[in-house]
DNA sequence: AATAAAATTTATAATCATTATAATATTATT
DNA sequence: AATAATATTATAATGATTATAAATTTTATT
């Protein structure tokens, strides 16, 4: 029990994040919940937990591990700001019916652009639209 | 100069779209304006020309356009959705240091993942970060 | 250990893009 | 031309995010 925050606590402390109590509970969710939660999903798991909690405090501590790379966006959808702590290439396919995002691995980085020949490129991002199985087999009706 | 009014109004009469002034010179609007203006961008170009026009009718539009396929929309950053009037498959860039955006061709249908076998795709989207050539000029100073 | 300084969290207000609503204007139909 | 249907406009409402300042907690210094 113990051992898992240590853990938390020495990742943030490697970003020189000072491993404050909300700022643990934070990411440990994060990483649990590995569903892209929304800031509103966040806030509101995790004030059963921390009374006090402001969601000034969530949006101010995940924009600082977006910052050090301890997570990531994604503008899937404009109006829902998503949080994923995977942060290495993978793509993402939300279901347009019941809304969840799925990830999925894709070959990203052997993509072939040309064109970009002369661009720096930082940051790959791929979604896609659709329909998954669960909600395909359920129309089927 | 008629001979495009009358065109794009061919255009929105395929869709079983009305075609109003408004709709017309938005769909113009995002023609000729393919650097993916944000609705306040189209707003401001467009009041010169139709002083009554309301930022209601450019949102009410687009979201026309996009539901018949003439935009499609890119969210590659929350807090500011764009309009692509470009809707067949192909990248985007965005340039942290100067914002522009950047269409490039990438071969996104052989984009190879097996896990989504069973999924209905209806839309892929690609958008990468980085810095442009441009930007990577200036600083090197 | 007490105090001061710094950092973090909190509560609240402000901002701003988007959506909803209702009134007005335009177009189509009889 | 009168009526009905559709589109546009102006305005208000909503809601997510950001900004601000006060309160709290943590850290450093004496």
């Amino acid at each position: 029990m113990n051992q898992k925050i240590d853990n938390l606590s020495k990742i943030l402390i490697e970003k020189n994040i000072k491993p404050s109590y909300q700022r643990i509970k934070i990411l440990q969710y994060i990483n649990e919940n590995i569903n892209h939660p929304t800031v509103d999903t966040i806030f509101n798991s995790l004030i059963k937990e921390i009374p006090t909690l402001s969601k000034a405090t969530v949006y101010n501590t995940l924009e600082l591990f977006k910052s050090t790379n301890l997570a990531k966006v994604l503008t899937i959808e404009d109006n829902e700001t998503r949080y994923d702590s995977k942060v290495h290439s993978h793509g993402h396919f939300k279901c347009e019916s019941c809304g969840t995002i799925y990830d999925f691995e894709a070959d990203i980085d052997n993509l072939a652009v040309d064109s970009l020949k002369y661009f720096k490129i930082k940051d790959k991002n791929v979604y896609f639209k659709g329909i998954c199985p669960k909600c395909l087999e359920k129309n089927k009706n």
